[in-house]
RNA sequence: GCGGACGUGGCGAAACCGGUAGCCGCAGCGGACUUAAAAUCCGCUUUCCAUUGGAAGUGCGGGUUCGAGUCCCGCCGUCCGCACCA
């Protein structure tokens, strides 16, 4: 009996669904359709273990898919723009995009050795012309649409090269090249206006049920309405040179106003910028609250700092009140009015602020009878009613806030508001490798649209990176432009998009991708929503928020009648691998070794395979290359083969959850293909065309894995799935041979055939079983072969499990009870005590109560 | 700092709606086959006490319930995201 040889069969097989296009999606087909997409992976490379987990799930969806009768869409792309190819160029002096598609083509070639059921005929690369000209497009109509504007906004500022850097690049405050501290600095940019649709956005994650819940919340906290009050402070006495004699503040507050004991306003408000001009003290400290980066980790866990005005505002609902303004560095000026009240007693910031600052702290909510209670370390944030708040005690928080607002109407100095946390979108970057923003600048007639007949506006080849900046700002021609309006000398737009603009509308192109436009509404329409999109949940917010806005938008404008463009998501957990280190003998330091390199010698100690010196075993992490726990997929598969690969992959972990890798683990998973090769020999002379009985053994556990595995691929559940498979393995490998075992091999190669492809169509062929395994069609599970008519019965004394018994199904309660209470342990369990109770849960158990 | 999750044997895990905790795999131990090895097959494998059998057990501490891994409250620990990484 020859073992299975999954190289000859890999070579075979994948020429076979490529001869026959098996997996080529037909936009005219009469079947139900089904849209099957994995986030694309960027082109860092090589394959990563993570990219085989992802496209493994996303594959066995997609196959069973099929084989239940569905026109599938599964289609692979490449998200190539972005920051690592420029650090590429800047490192090795090389191209970007030569850099980027030299990847593109290692990448495929490594994914077509992995046999997904992919439509290649659809495949598409954003850094080619022919994607980013028609985004350039869709960027036009947003703008004509009003959905694009332009406003200063922050970056990080590195003084030292001179360049805007990513928030990855900013290091504990520094430039992770120069090590120069980093500033905020102000750009003006561009905007899509994502806040007009925070309504929308939010109502939309309702209908989104196959989402997991996780996603949701994330994705409405991070949209974060709230209800508040937006009032004017007033300030009190000599207004200051180039101010306003007033500014607003936003509170989901309003109740606790009696409680103000301060104000304070953003280091970038106007009013702290005209004081600041008069006042070189102020200007320092405004100088300071820049430092450090614009993340909002960095913001928010900086120290708490302020800086007293000598101002004050005056108190709106009691005018002898007097508030101090101080320049906080905790205050936001993208979020809000960028001014605050402060109410110590209420809010934990407010009071480390008050405590830091020596100001009073008042309490004004309180549960009853705690009205004098002094605030100590803790800001109450708890339910109560309201206290030395003049006209509001009593109240509760709820009625509070209701009548502040109401009053602030009456008056006239607020009004109710909503507020959203979200934030526009700013798609401005100040680099090379990304889409160029189809804009040109010019003196006299400003920011103009460019005109359509000139897209695609390509990216210039000829850019070099041994200086500091962004060579489009720096291209001795490119920028140069006629303005389309006046015909004057003008200026290009250098900037180009965010690449998540890029993977905003990638799955629509997939779905239809006509030369002349973005896509075809009709056809597009047909596949969209994506039925199923699985990728890692570090995109739970940013990515998958910002594809629901372009589609939205999209929608707007009337180009898309879709709103949600990705029915079912799920979320995949990280492949991980242990670490392994040494010390570096003179400075102590950690020097990483590659997981590949370390072995056991027979003390059991983990040493370096080559030096055979000893290493220390460190923590299970992400893969990296810097901490060299790297496995690449290609040494698996030249050594375990595709199916074993893909096998392990589904294996063992939930797939939400982290995956360990393991040499064991993927040891085992090619035992397991080799199991299911020797099954099918066994039965490769088996009959034709024979019926097993229905009360067979190895056929009833058939149907009854068929149902089960069927649920769990539906659910993802792959871990499951395939451990009912080794369930029906092992059940087979001790079934006598005849019609049930032979019917029962053939099932399980069909429902193996999703997970590890290679080996079902060899398998298959071996049956004598006609065609492609991938063309057949998915097995049913007989719903009269998964009846049983026994039960297993537990019997608990107090709810302690005592002992079970075999009963026939659907028994009628007190049967059961008659049957337990004869039971030889129970009646020793029960040592003569009387019974107070018996619960009965039918064909369940039954819990005696003493 | 803010937001989100997770925590079950030596390890990865399973457990429908609150109803017999530990399916399946890995590792380990014992055995069969073999001159030997590889491959394969069979058995055992939560912990503790024990002779039949019994007790404890799902991060920790409480609570609800006839009954809690599952629900509630409070801790502890780990991981992820935070708007210019993709």
């Amino acid at each position: 009996m020859a073992r299975f040889d999954h190289e000859a069969a890999e070579r075979r097989w994948q020429k076979a669904w490529d001869d026959a296009e098996s997996f080529r999606a037909n936009d005219s087909s009469a079947k139900p359709k089904a849209y099957v997409l994995e986030m694309f992976p960027y082109p860092s490379g090589r394959v990563h273990i993570g990219h085989v987990r992802n496209y493994t799930m996303g594959d066995v969806l997609a196959r069973m898919r099929r084989a239940q009768g569905f026109e599938v869409l599964h289609p692979m792309g490449w998200d190539s723009f972005g920051m690592p190819a420029e650090n590429a160029a800047m490192e090795r002096g090389i191209h970007p995009g030569g850099w980027t598609r030299a990847n593109i083509a290692t990448m495929r070639a490594q994914l077509k050795r992995l046999g997904f059921a992919l439509d290649w005929s659809r495949e598409l690369s954003t850094c080619e012309p022919d994607y980013y000209g028609q985004e350039q497009a869709l960027f036009l109509d947003l703008l004509a649409a009003g959905l694009v504007y332009r406003k200063e906004s922050a970056v990080n500022w590195d003084p030292v090269d001179m360049t805007v850097l990513a928030n990855e690049q900013v290091i504990d405050g520094r430039g992770w090249r120069s090590g120069a501290l980093v500033e905020r600095r102000k750009l003006s940019q561009w905007f899509l206006r994502i806040t007009d649709f925070a309504e929308d956005l939010l109502a939309g994650l309702g209908t989104l049920n196959a989402w997991p819940d996780k996603v949701r919340l994330m994705q409405e906290n991070w949209i974060g309405k709230s209800q508040g009050l937006q009032f004017t402070f007033q300030l009190d006495g000599t207004v200051p040179q180039g101010a306003a004699g007033h500014f607003d503040v936003f509170t989901t507050r309003p109740d606790t106003l009696f409680g103000a004991s301060f104000a304070a306003i953003a280091a970038d408000h106007p009013l702290a910028q005209a004081l600041a001009a008069n006042n070189p003290v102020l200007a320092a400290f405004v100088e300071e609250c820049r430092a450090g980066g614009t993340s909002a980790a960095d913001i928010e866990t900086q120290d708490k700092k302020g800086f007293d005005t000598g101002l004050s505002v005056i108190h709106p609902l009691d005018q002898t009140v007097r508030l101090p303004v101080f320049i906080a560095n905790f205050v936001l000026m993208d979020y809000g009015t960028g001014a605050i009240f402060g109410c110590p007693g209420h809010d934990q910031r407010d009071l480390d602020f008050a405590r830091k600052y020596q100001l009073p702290v008042t309490r004004v909510v309180a549960p009853a009878g705690e009205e004098n209670a002094a605030i100590q370390d803790e800001a109450y944030v708890g339910p109560g009613l309201l206290c030395h708040s003049a006209w509001l005690d009593g109240m509760t928080v709820d009625a509070g806030k209701a009548a502040v607002i109401g009053r602030a109407e009456a008056d006239g100095w607020g009004k109710g508001v909503t507020q959203f946390r979200l934030r526009d979108w700013g798609v401005s970057r100040q680099r090379y490798w990304g889409t160029p923003i189809p804009v040109i600048h010019c003196n006299d007639c400003g920011a103009l649209p460019v005109p359509r007949a000139s897209l695609p506006i390509m990216l210039p080849e000829d850019v070099t990176f041994d200086v500091p900046g962004n060579p489009l700002d720096r291209h001795p021609t490119w920028k140069h432009v006629d303005c389309p309006s006046c015909g004057k000398p003008a200026r290009r737009e250098t900037d180009t998009l965010d690449t998540f603009v890029n993977s905003s509308w990638y799955f629509i192109r997939f779905a239809s991708a006509p030369g002349d436009r973005p896509f075809d509404p009709v056809v597009a329409a047909q596949w969209l929503p994506v039925g199923q999109y699985i990728g890692g949940v570090e995109h739970a917010i940013l990515h998958l928020l910002y594809a629901r806005f372009w589609t939205r938008a999209l929608q707007h404008i009337g180009m898309l009648d879709v709103a949600e463009p990705f029915a079912g998501l799920f979320t995949q957990g990280m492949v991980t691998q242990r670490t392994a280190f040494k010390r570096n003998k003179k400075t102590n330091n950690i020097v990483w070794v590659a997981t590949n390199n370390v072995s056991s010698n027979n003390a059991g100690w983990s040493v370096e395979s080559d030096t055979k010196r000893r290493v220390s075993l460190g923590r299970v992490e992400k893969m990296s290359k810097s901490k060299k726990n790297v496995i690449d997929p290609d040494d698996m598969l030249g050594r375990y083969g595709a199916d074993a690969l893909r096998w392990f992959m589904l294996s063992d972990s939930p797939p939400e959850r982290d995956l360990a890798w393991s040499e064991a683990g993927i040891d085992g998973a090619a035992r397991f293909i080799q199991r299911v090769w020797r099954l099918a020999e066994t039965e490769a002379g088996g009959p034709a065309d024979s019926q097993p009985d229905s009360d067979d053994k190895a056929l009833r556990l058939l149907h009854r894995i068929i149902a089960a595995v069927t649920s769990d691929i539906d659910r993802l559940q792959f871990n499951k799935a395939v451990a009912r498979l080794y369930e029906l393995v092992s059940a087979l490998e001790r079934a006598p041979a005849g019609a049930g075992r032979r019917a029962g091999v053939i099932g399980l190669v069909q429902m193996v055939a999703p997970m590890a492809p290679h080996l079902a169509e060899e398998a298959w062929a071996t049956l004598g079983q006609p065609g492609m395994v991938c063309d057949a069609t998915w097995p049913l599970a007989d719903p009269a072969l998964l009846i049983e008519d026994t039960v297993t019965i537990a019997i608990q004394v107090n709810g302690k499990l005592k002992d079970s018994m075999e009963a026939a199904k659907g028994m009628d309660k007190s049967a059961i009870e008659a049957m337990a209470l004869g039971r030889d342990k129970v009646v020793r369990a029960l040592a003569a005590q009387p019974i107070r109770k018996i619960i009965v849960v039918p064909d369940r158990l039954v819990n005696l109560v003493v």
